[in-house]
DNA sequence: CGATCGTTCTGAACGTGTTCATTTCCTCTT
DNA sequence: AAGAGGAAATGAACACGTTCAGAACGATCG
């Protein structure tokens, strides 16, 4: 509950009014969504001038990179527990992933803006932007853990690659939950137990060596285009 | 070459000023980009009023919902010597992906912004909104051409979905392609390539009677969370 | 021809995100 | 204590997307 600090945090006069916004920011986000929420009202609820508030943050849309880092850093927190007790790859993944879900729902009506955003390569938001980068590289050494504290069998070639596909599989899952109205969003929960299920088994069957053609193709494949 | 038709095309007075004024938004996007156009100088360059410009489109998005229709008309004139033509499953679907990236390649600049917003859930501009469901369906159905005059054995069950599924790993191409600025967008055109075979190997294996728990798994997967 | 009525068109006005010249505050130096 | 200089804060101003009350237009009918 506590909240996370993203910068580096010497709690000057300064530090202390950025916090203000960001958290002012958030809670009407959350409560009005971002599209209905001013900077001016921003402003004024957290008691500073509309030019303060642009002082720290240089867009409306930071405010959003901000929070980014925020859920990420909530997001790590909940799924340590799952990691430090859960050792087959499908029970790890599946806590990680019902984690996530966990992390973003409260503001489940305002992620729509979000990856509207996040999806404008021009944007500094875009989860393979520069200034993404760093919660993303968190983000997919989270879910190296998640392989590498698993007593899966994985060939080396397929393990190397895995933490960033399965970002890119949960990004996906993120995607999906973004677009889902089902009551307590249960088609996502749904979509995460069975494509979970599926991938484990999938990686049970990379180990075959008959499939040993199909995976190198695969792997060729995106290491082609990364 | 010649404009397409999207509404009803009764060329009174306002389908012409209506046509003209899409015409210019069009152009001043493909020049200097989304953002950088403001309505102010689509009217003008139209000759038409501030005021009339928003007669017509309610909005500047639904410029874009224009865009797509235009788009998706031309993908469909260039996909249909293809399907002609091509037999096999993977020379079809590689045939239509390439026209695909052919048709919206002079518009790779200010893609990012249409799939900014296309993202947004609450928008009627999202792939899966009521008011883009004629052009989706439609693209869908040219998947299901793809299939259909394919002469590869598919899995009843699957060749029900394989339509949908296909649309979908096309959004995901389209994704890609926003991101990559490769030269001559090589990046992507190598992905279809192989990411092709790859969907032509795998739908292969799926007629193989070992993969059937595998195939049932993923379908119902994909059943429950429609 | 004139009246009527729906379509087409206009431009002023509003609210918003963003910028910026300026002021106020705080800390450190002498 | 006084001043210098940077950090923090201000609010007016701008450009843009959007709205709206009404004007102009044009077809139809008596």
């Amino acid at each position: 509950m506590t909240a996370a600090r993203v910068s580096p945090a010497k709690t000057t006069k300064g530090e202390e009014t950025r916090a203000r916004i960001l958290e002012t920011a958030l809670e009407l986000f959350r409560d009005r969504g971002y599209d209905e929420t001013t900077m001016r009202a921003i402003a004024a609820q957290a008691h500073v001038s509309l030019g303060n508030a642009y002082y720290y943050f240089t867009s409306k849309e930071t405010l959003i990179q901000a929070f980014y880092g925020r859920t990420h850093e909530e997001h790590l927190a909940a799924s340590a527990p799952m990691l430090a007790t859960r050792h087959t790859l499908k029970a790890r993944l599946a806590g990680v992933m019902h984690a996530k879900l966990d992390t973003i729902e409260p503001y489940h009506r305002f992620a729509g803006v979000l990856f509207k955003t996040a999806a404008d390569p021009a944007s500094p938001l875009h989860p393979f932007s520069a200034e993404s980068a760093q919660v993303r590289e968190e983000s997919t050494r989270l879910f190296g853990e998640v392989v590498d504290g698993a007593d899966a069998r994985v060939p080396d070639d397929l393990r190397a690659e895995l933490p960033r596909l399965l970002w890119l599989y949960h990004m996906g899952i993120v995607l999906f939950w973004i677009h889902d109205n089902s009551p307590k969003r249960a088609r996502s929960r749904k979509l995460v137990e069975m494509s979970v299920d599926l991938i484990a088994t999938l990686i049970a069957f990379a180990a075959n060596p008959l499939m040993r053609p199909l995976r190198k193709a695969a792997l060729k494949m995106i290491a082609e285009t990364k």
